[in-house]
DNA sequence: AAATGACAACTACAAATGTAGTGACACGGC
DNA sequence: GCCGTGTCACTACATTTGTAGTTGTCATTT
């Protein structure tokens, strides 16, 4: 399975897009981002071809002979990266303080308090 | 309070160090952080520069009339707009998914696992 | 006094990021 | 056969970041 590359901002919408949903052409991805960032195509191609030399995504041809894109790596793996990253920056790698802080600045239902109980007593009892 | 400026992650050590202790001067910083990162004095007197423009930190002169670098923005502040920030590009602003992978991917003692469902609980009632 | 050494203010410079513009080519209509 | 449109591959360019080097000043030390 291949690293997850490192992943700026901009370029983590379009691995967003392409996660949703994928193979996408330029366009596509484009159109698809357009509600959200409303960057010029060639914006768009830019971070793609930024994305295929980083190896966080392939290409591959359509049944019209254009190109598209789809992701090389998964969605989980770069997130757990960036977590991983994020949580050694800001709280110097320990998980405890991280986690205190987000139970303590979120507002969460009673339903999500009960889930992510359970979640943290089955991650003691594997 | 000053809204919390953007920290790079260079320049996030050095705030540490000042958060750690304040008011230090450039050179004191330097040593403080030599351990870890091995910087020369004059990349840690930039960063002490690009931090002081962004507002991050403050100026003041010691008994000996050299300049020291004190934090400009509370610690936590910081942390928090981070969080923010990066909860926000991953996990698309929800704290649960966060918290869920949180949970799931951190190897966390018993007693850690208790004290952050108490946390969770009193998250509710306020 | 000359050398040394801290401190400050500038300057340097490459890589990464954000955000495009340009020029060339190819296909499908008219 | 020319023309617009979509696609591609390049190029562009300001900012931010990482990591210093250079120059000038002062105070202290031989």
């Amino acid at each position: 399975m291949p690293n997850a590359p490192d992943i700026a901002e901009s370029e983590w919408s379009v691995m967003e897009a392409l996660w949703e949903s994928s193979p996408q052409t330029a366009s596509e991805v484009t159109k698809a981002l357009r509600p959200t960032m409303n960057w010029a195509e060639n914006t768009v191609r830019t971070l793609l071809t930024r994305l295929v030399e980083k190896g966080a995504l392939k290409t591959a041809e359509n049944a019209s002979g254009t190109r598209t894109f789809l992701p090389a790596v998964k969605r989980e793996a770069c997130v757990r990266a960036e977590s991983e990253s994020f949580m050694q920056r800001i709280f110097g790698g320990a998980a405890k303080p991280l986690l205190v802080h987000f139970a303590q600045n979120s507002k969460l239902t009673a339903e999500e308090v009960k889930e992510l109980k359970k979640l943290l007593d089955q991650s003691l009892n594997p």
